[in-house]
This record gives C-alpha cells, sequence and structure tokens, in this order.
DNA sequence: AGTTTTATGTGAAATGGATAACAATGTTTT
DNA sequence: AAAACATTGTTATCCATTTCACATAAAACT
C-alpha cells in the first residue's frame, strides 16, 4: 500500500487533472482568487461535489473568502507530479495513434509521448512530430532503456493481448487501451479503457430511450 | 416519453453495447449458448452484475442452462436499434477528426459518420472515406436537411463552445465532445466527454499514488 | 467596531451501483 | 425417472459517491 498521499476516493482523482487544467486556464486570465461556485460553473461539477474533493487535501480554502488561484495550482501541480516528465509511448502508429502522435499533451500535462512502435517497415525508423518509430522487435529493449511504463494501444485488436503480455514483461504498468479489445492483465498493472464505439454507441441509446428531459417535470410516476 | 423501455441504470446501458459486441464475436465462432461467467471473463464485469443487467429486461436466461447466444443477440440488436442506421456529424477534421472519419463505424455498430464540417478551404468539398466536408456556414442547413442529431465535436477548443450552440440551434440532441472545453448546452441536449488529456493524466496519477498492488499478493485471476 | 455578507468544510442523508449468497429451476447424467 | 449438476434471477448487503444543509469563520461593508 503505497503512498504518503492518503488514498482518496477514485472519483476524485479523476477529476483532478480537470481541476489542474481550468485552473491554469483562470491563472492565465488573470485570476486571483475562486470560490467552488465559480469553479463549478467552469468545470460543470456540483460545488459541493468539489469542496468535497478539495477538502481531502486538507483545508485549502478560506471561508467567506474561496480559494487563493495561484496557492491552489501550485498545490495541485505538486499533487499531480506536474513537476517531472512522465514518457509514454505509442504502440500503433496508424489513424488513431498519428493523431495522438501528432498532438502535444505536454501543453497541458507533463506528459509526453516519446517512443513509438509498429510492425510497417514504411513506417520504421521514420520520426513524426520529432518521435522515433521503432519495430516491435526492439519494444522491450526500448521501452526499458528508458524506464517507460506506461503505454497507449493503438493497434488493431487481435494483437492487443498479445502485445499487451509483451508490455506486462517489459515492466509497464498502465496501459491507455483504445482497441475494442477486453485486456487480462496481471494484477500490477492498470487499464484505462477508451472505447470509441461503445461511447458513440451508448450516447445514441441514451437519446432514444432516456429522451433528454423533454417531459422531466411531469414525472413522479414511481412506477 | 421516454419509451416503453423502463428506465435502466446508466451504468448498465453503458455496457449494453460491450455486451453486444462480445455477443457478435462468440456468434461468429459459433457458439450457440454462454454463461454469465463465461461473459464475465470476456467483457471483465463480474458476472453477478452482468445477471442483474440482464434481468432489467425480463428473463432473458434459463436456469441451469444460461443464455441462448442468438436470442440474446437478437434482442440486444433490437434493444440498441441496430436494425435502423444512425448518422452522425462530424465537426473538425483535423488530426483526431480525420482518424474518426476513416474508421468504420458501421462494422460493428449500426452508426455512421455521414457527413463533416471544417472551415479549411483546402478540405472543403473535397471526399474522405466516402464523406463530403461541407463548409461551416452550411451546417445548420445541411444538419437539418439529412436531420442527423449526433454530432462530433473534433474542433481547437476555443471554438467548441459557440460551434455547440449552433449545433443546438440546429436541433442537435447529442454531442460527443473530444475537446477539453467543459460545453454549456440546453437541459434537451446530451453531452459525452471524451477528455483524452485527462484519461492520460489519470492513470499517471493512479499510477503514482496507488502503488498497483506492488507487495499486495493478491491471487491471479481465477479462469 | 459592529454588522452583514459570503463561502468554506463537513456531518448526515440520499443516491446509485456492485457484489455475495442462495433458493429456485431447469439441464444433464446415470 | 431419479439424482446430480449448473446457472439463473433476486434479495439483502455492502460500498462509493453525491448532495443537502448549516455551523463556522473570514471578508466586506457601514
Ligand atoms: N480510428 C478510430 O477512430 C478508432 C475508433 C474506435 C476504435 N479504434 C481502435 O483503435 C485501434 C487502432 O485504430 P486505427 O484506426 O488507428 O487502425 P489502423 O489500422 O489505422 O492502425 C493500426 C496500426 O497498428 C499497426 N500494427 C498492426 N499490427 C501490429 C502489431 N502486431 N504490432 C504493432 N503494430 C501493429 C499497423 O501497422 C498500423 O500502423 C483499433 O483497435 C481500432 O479498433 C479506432
Ligand atoms: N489529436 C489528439 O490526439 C487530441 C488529444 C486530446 C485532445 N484533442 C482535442 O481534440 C480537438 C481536435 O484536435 P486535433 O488534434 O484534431 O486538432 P487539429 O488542429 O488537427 O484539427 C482541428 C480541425 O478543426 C478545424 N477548425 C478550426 N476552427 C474551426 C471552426 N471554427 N469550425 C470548424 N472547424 C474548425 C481545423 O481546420 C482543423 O481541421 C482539440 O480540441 C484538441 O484539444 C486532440
Amino acid at each position: 500500500m503505497s503512498s504518503e498521499t492518503l488514498k482518496i476516493p477514485q472519483a476524485t482523482a479523476k477529476r483532478l487533472p480537470l481541476y489542474y487544467r481550468f485552473l491554469k486556464n483562470l491563472h492565465s486570465a488573470g485570476k486571483l482568487r475562486v470560490s467552488s461556485a465559480e469553479l463549478s460553473e467552469a468545470v460543470k461539477v456540483d460545488s459541493a461535489t468539489i469542496r468535497r474533493d478539495f477538502s481531502y487535501f486538507g483545508a485549502l480554502g478560506k471561508k467567506g473568502y474561496g480559494y487563493n488561484v495561484d496557492y491552489l495550482l501550485s498545490f495541485f501541480r505538486k499533487t499531480l507530479d506536474q513537476d517531472e516528465l512522465t514518457k509514454v509511448a505509442l504502440v500503433g502508429v496508424g489513424n488513431l495513434g498519428t493523431a495522438l502522435l501528432n498532438y502535444n499533451f505536454l501543453k497541458n500535462n507533463n506528459t509526453k509521448i516519446s517512443v513509438a512502435f509498429d510492425i510497417d517497415e514504411a513506417k520504421i525508423g521514420s520520426t513524426m512530430s520529432g518521435v522515433t518509430i521503432y519495430h516491435m522487435d526492439d519494444m522491450e529493449k526500448v521501452l526499458t532503456e528508458l524506464g517507460i511504463t506506461i503505454a497507449i494501444l493503438t493497434v488493431p485488436a487481435p494483437f492487443a493481448q498479445s502485445i499487451t503480455d509483451r508490455l506486462a514483461q517489459a515492466n509497464v504498468k498502465g496501459i491507455l487501451n483504445f482497441t475494442p479489445a477486453r485486456l487480462t492483465v496481471p494484477a500490477t498493472m492498470r487499464v484505462h479503457h477508451i472505447d470509441l464505439a461503445v461511447e458513440l454507441q451508448s450516447l445514441v441509446y441514451f437519446l432514444k430511450h432516456y429522451g433528454v428531459n423533454e417531459v422531466e417535470e411531469l414525472e413522479e410516476v414511481e412506477e
């Protein structure tokens, strides 16, 4: 059970990067203070939830005043380890992988795709946005050399599991999985699924079956 | 108004497309029946949760036997409106938008990006993967003509809100938002955020602070 | 200085969802 | 056809998260 940081709820942890991003916006805009109500309006999270989230880290605000933007910002910078660059690998430089490669995650998070892998000879050896694309055969070697423990997976689904097994061997601890495959991993690894087809399909389902609030007020009908 | 389909929990609704996808796999593989335990192994959802999810739709299985793959598949096809093609629009044909355009959502869901919009004159009028790219000026007109009510948003963040307002005017009801902006929408609309930077950053946070079961001897997943 | 306003931090309650456990019931075996 | 077996559907329980609501304290105003 690691870490000094007492375990905050996962739901809270997922919102931290969001808070951080908007605090940076506020800072750039020259704002000196912010209330949970204002922040709520910006990030679309209930203000009580924001206060509760912040409270896990102690008393960061002042009653009757709100939160000091600079203080909060530097607190979250530390909490999110934004002083240290996090290097990640990209596996599969196709349509989606290329889009991710060209995106500058550095700008907002201190995170960078530092290396990429593929099997397409046409791509291997070249660089995209300054990132070298290596052959899959060299994956384990390069990853361990660079000490990379996080990978983004954008290969065709049938290869996802076997590549995941190799990543596990290479000491990778986290995978951002864009393939539709549901990966089996050792308990020491963590996978975040970003399943675009599911997102799209479930949005369709919600719209068709939850008929967005059209009649909202009328319903009290408990069955 | 929200349909005869009693309102199932949102968490369940989000899993339906996943179940559907794996049932199709099973069907293709020639499987005739499946138990909640088998399905659980495949989709990585607890078997009790699967049974609970299914039970919202009535008794779909048989005790001592499991579920008939064909029956379940056709039931979910209907439930997910997979007989009817759902047309969606793409706004912003850049790095990410292009990747999405080139992806065939039709293959798995009966969903298709049918039209795209941009402001880049170099792209306007051309087609990508058979999809015509129109000028933003024509957006409202084209959307209402085609009766499209779902849009994927992949434009630079500063434009996200104003375009969203226009989409709302054009009777769009659902947005799949890839921009880091948190959109303000009328109560009649639904937004699903896919925030790639947040996903990546929160994965990093979890790995650093939740120290994935390093020493704790968690036994392997059953099998 | 005193009063009013503002907004935090947090107990308590409400909501929403996941899981354990098992009786019920059908299937398969002998 | 009876016994053994498998697996559902569901009840009860648990857990995580959200939200309410307000005492508290600082800030702003007069
Ligand atoms: N593009 C999208 O919008 C989209 C949407 C939903 C899901 N996905 C999923 O994301 C994944 C990637 O999609 P894509 O559109 O970028 O596919 P793609 O075919 O364009 O790219 C796949 C890349 O992986 C490489 N590759 C193939 N086999 C490999 C292997 N064994 N090892 C390493 N690299 C290998 C290919 O050379 C190619 O560069 C797929 O699983 C797809 O289902 C993509
Ligand atoms: N590419 C990624 O991997 C990635 C990752 C995280 C977030 N995002 C977000 O997704 C969005 C798109 O990213 P991208 O990398 O594709 O950007 P991009 O710059 O490659 O593409 C943006 C596209 O939008 C078009 N556009 C600009 N202004 C427009 C307007 N007013 N109306 C219509 N179209 C307009 C541009 O012509 C361009 O084609 C951005 O908000 C970005 O922050 C992208």
